[in-house]
DNA sequence: ACAGTTTCCCGTAAATGC
DNA sequence: TGCATTTACGGGAAACTG
C-alpha cells in the first residue's frame, strides 16, 4: 500500500542565494502518528558537498509569517533524530533520505487564539528542509518545501482531507500556491470539478465518467437556479456536511472494494437518476434492468432497477440497495442471479441489462463458483438459481467508453503532472489514497 | 468493555515487618501499550498516613533472583511519572490509584541470553507497588504485589496466554505462587482441567458443559492409550500448536459473538462426535436434527446434521459448517431457517431438534424479523422461506441443563474465589477476558 | 528460511475538547 | 449540549529478529 508522491522544488544554487521553483501544488494527506519518508535531492551535485551537507527537516517555518492564516495547529516530528547525511545514489543524485518521519501535534498554544477558524482539512502545511552550505569560503542558506500537507488524526478525515486536495489541484493550475487558500476559497467551474471527479473514478476503477454519468452529477452539484450561468460551485457546497463529495466518496469506495471488475467492464450506469432510469427502461422490454449507485445511502450503496409490464402496466421496480456490509456476505453479480421477487420465488425478474445484454453474459464469469465439496458435507446453497429459457440472440456487449477526446485531454494533463515532477523533493507515506497513483 | 480483576496482597504492618499474605494466583493478562489502571490499599488505615504515603510501581522487582526463570524480557511503565499519593474514599479505605499504566518492553540486554526459552505467554510477571512507610520514628518498607501477569504484544497472542492463566488457576488451588510455573509444567488431571473448560463456556455464554459434552472432550483430550488411568493431560499437549485449546477456543468465541442465545438456550450440542450424531440421529423421525461444532475447522465454526430416511436406509447428513463469516451475514436460526438441499428448493429438510423440539419452536423467536420496507423500493429477499404442514404435537423444549451437583460445585469455587478477592492491590486492564468477569 | 514475536496501521468506537 | 477532533485499541497483516 506503499505510495510515492514527489514533492518538489529546485534548490539550484546561483551565485551565493538558492532559488526555489514554485511549481503547481498537488497537496499531500499525512496521519499524526503513522510513518512516511521524505528525500531532498541537490540539484547542484559536486563531490565536494558529499557526506557534507546535513539536512534538517523543519515543519510549517515561518507559516504563520508568510500566509494570512493564524491559529493553525502545531505539529513537530516524532523522532526529531532524523537529520540524515548524504548519500549518493547509483542514479548519480545527492539525496538526502529521511526514513522514519512521524507527526504528532504539540498543544504549545491553546488553539483558537486567532479564530482563522479553518476546519482541520482545511489547513495547509509544508514541511521545509534546510541546510547551510560552506562552499568556497562562502556559506549560504538552502531551504526546499514540500508542497502542501494536510494534516488528519484519523482515517475517517480522508474524505474531507482529499476533498482539499483535489480542490488545491484544481486552483494550482491557475494561481501560485497559497497556503491560505481555504480562508477564501475559489469557486470551480464545473468543467474544472467534473474532470477531478472522473480522475477519481479513472483511478479507483480504470474507468473514467462519460456523458452521460456526468450530465446526472451536474445537475445534482450545479445550482443553476441563481444567475450561475458558468456553473459554479462553492467549496462549501461541495465539501461541507451532507456534501455531495461525501456521497461521491461512499461510492469510490465501495467500486474500490466491491465493484471494480463491474466499473471497469462499464457494467454500472451509476449515476441515473429515477426519473432517466424510468425513461431508459420503460419502452424496454420486462426484466430489462440497469445498476446504479443509491442516492439516498449517505454510505454508497449501489442497486438495481428493472421494468416489468403486466396488464397493460409499466412499472419499474428499485430494489433496496445493497450497502458494503451486503456486499461482504454476497458479490453484486450473486445477488443479482439468485434475485427474487417474494411473489415468485422460482423466476429471476432481472433479465437483460440495459440496453439488451443477457445477465449472465454480462455477470456469468462472476458468478461464485460452486467449491469442490468437502468430504462429507452436504454443500449449502444461499440460493436457489432457477434455470432460463435460452435468451434471444444480444449483441456482443457494449462498453459504455468514455468519449476518447475526454480521455485525451486527460491523460495530456497527467503527462504534464508527471513531467513536473522528476525531481528533488518526495515525501512517501503509507497511506494510500486514489489521486497520487499517478505521480 | 472493562474488566475489573482484584489482585491482592495483603500489607499488614505487624511491629516493623510488613507481612504479605500469599494467597492462590488468579493472572492477568496484560498488553504492551494499551492502558490499565492499579490500584493498591493499605489495609493500616491510620489518619496519620493520609497524604504521607507515596507508592510507586515496580514491574518484575527481584523476580529474577527469586524464580528459576531467566532470560525473561523486561518491561517498564510507559508513564513513570504515575507515583501518585494516598486518597481517602467514601469507604473508609486508604487506596492509592494508578490511573494510566501502560507497560513497554525495554530491550536492554539481547535476549535469550540465558537459555531459559518460555514461549512469552508461558513468561508469568508480578507488578509490586513499594513504599517507605515513616511511623513514630520508625521506618519502614511495604511491598504489595499484583498476582502474576502475562504481558503479550497482539492480541492474536490473548488465547495462548489464556491457557496458561487457566493452567495456573488450576494449580494455584494445591501449590504456592510459582512465577517458574512453566518451566517443567505440572500436568492437570481431568478432573480439573474439565472444570476450568465448563467454566469458561459458563462465562462466555451463561451455561457450561454437560456431561455428554465433557465427555466428547474428554474423548478428544485425554490419552488412555498409555498407562495412564487418572486421565492426566500434559501442558505441551493442552496448549502447543494444533492444540484442543486453540480449537475450543475458536468455538468460545463463535460463541461469545453470534451463538449466545441458542448456547444459552441449550440448543447447541455441540460437542457430539460424528459417530454419537449418527447412533443420536438415526433412529429419529427424517428431518430430525442437530448442532455441533466442526471438528476440523481450527478457527471455530458451527453445522448441523439431519437424519433422512429414504428407500429403506439412514441417511445422515452433515452440512458445510458457518464460520464467523458466514454468521456474520447470517445467523444461525435464519440459516437453520432457509436451509434447502439442491435436490429440493421448496423444503426445509430440518424439521425437528434433536429429540423433538420443532424449529420453529426453538429458533421461531430469533428468525429475523422482516424490515418495514422503505419507500420505493423492493424489498430483497436472500432466502425462501416455505410454508410447513402443521407439526405433530411435541413436548415443550427441554433444556439441556448441566447436572445440577455440578453446578453446585461451581456456584461454590465462584463463591471461593470471590470471598479471597475482596482487598488490597487491583489491576483495572481494558482488555476483556472470560474468567476475569467472575471476579 | 522460518517460527515466534512485535510492530504497523486501518477502521470503528469512545473520549475529549470547545 | 452538540459538533469537531483526537485518542483508544481490536484485528489482520507485515516486519522484524534472531
Amino acid at each position: 500500500l506503499s505510495l510515492l508522491t514527489k514533492l518538489l522544488a529546485n534548490a539550484l544554487v546561483v551565485e551565493k542565494q538558492p532559488v526555489m521553483s514554485s511549481l503547481p501544488q498537488r497537496p499531500l494527506i499525512l496521519k499524526t502518528g503513522v510513518r512516511f519518508t521524505a528525500a531532498v535531492r541537490f540539484l547542484a551535485n559536486l563531490p565536494e558537498f558529499k557526506c557534507r551537507v546535513k539536512v534538517k527537516p523543519v515543519f510549517d517555518k515561518d507559516v504563520e509569517e508568510t500566509t494570512a492564516v493564524h491559529g493553525l495547529r502545531h505539529f513537530a516530528f516524532n523522532r526529531d533524530n532524523s537529520k540524515v547525511l548524504d548519500v549518493d545514489r547509483p542514479d548519480g543524485g545527492l539525496v538526502a533520505e529521511f526514513a522514519h518521519m512521524s507527526l504528532k501535534e504539540s498543544k504549545t498554544r491553546p488553539r483558537g487564539s486567532c479564530e482563522s477558524r479553518l476546519g482541520v482539512t482545511e489547513e495547509l502545511h509544508v514541511i521545509k528542509f534546510v541546510t547551510e552550505l560552506q562552499f568556497a569560503g562562502l556559506s549560504c542558506n538552502i531551504e526546499a518545501s514540500s508542497l502542501p500537507v494536510v494534516v488528519i488524526s484519523s482515517t475517517s478525515q480522508i474524505p474531507s482531507a482529499w476533498a482539499s486536495v483535489m480542490w488545491c489541484n484544481m486552483l494550482s493550475t491557475s494561481e501560485p500556491r497559497n497556503l491560505s487558500l481555504f480562508v477564501d476559497p475559489p469557486p470551480l467551474t464545473w468543467q474544472q470539478l467534473s474532470q477531478v471527479l472522473s480522475w477519481q473514478f479513472l483511478s479507483v476503477g480504470q474507468r473514467g465518467l462519460d456523458e452521460d454519468q456526468l450530465s446526472m452529477l451536474r445537475d445534482k452539484i450545479v445550482d443553476f437556479s441563481t444567475d450561475n450561468p458558468d456553473g459554479i460551485i462553492h467549496w462549501d457546497k461541495f465539501s461541507k456536511n451532507e456534501s455531495v463529495w461525501i456521497w461521491i466518496d461512499g461510492i469510490l469506495d465501495l467500486i474500490k472494494r466491491h465493484l471494480v471488475d463491474l466499473w471497469q467492464d462499464g457494467y454500472i450506469m451509476g449515476f441515473v437518476s429515477r426519473k432517466t432510469t424510468w425513461d431508459l427502461l420503460k419502452e424496454k422490454p420486462t426484466g430489462t434492468f440497469l445498476i446504479r449507485f443509491s442516492e439516498s445511502s449517505k454510505e454508497g450503496a449501489v442497486t438495481f432497477s428493472f421494468v416489468e409490464h403486466s396488464n397493460g402496466e409499466n412499472n419499474v421496480h428499485a430494489v433496496e440497495p445493497y450497502t458494503k456490509k451486503d456486499l461482504l456476505a454476497q458479490s453484486l453479480p450473486d445477488s443479482i442471479d439468485s434475485y427474487r421477487m417474494k411473489e415468485d420465488l422460482t423466476r429471476n425478474p432481472l433479465l437483460y441489462l440495459y440496453p439488451d445484454i443477457h445477465r449472465d453474459t454480462a455477470f456469468g464469469r462472476y458468478y461464485s463458483t460452486e467449491k469442490a465439496p468437502i468430504t462429507g458435507y452436504v454443500t449449502r446453497r444461499r440460493v436457489q438459481v432457477a434455470d432460463y429459457p435460452t435468451p434471444p440472440p444480444s449483441p456482443p456487449p457494449v462498453r459504455m467508453d468514455i468519449d476518447p477526446d475526454a480521455e485525451q485531454v486527460i491523460q495530456e494533463l497527467f503527462h504534464d503532472i508527471y513531467d513536473s515532477c522528476g525531481s528533488p523533493v518526495w515525501l512517501t507515506s503509507y497511506q494510500d489514497t486514489p489521486l497520487t497513483q499517478y505521480f
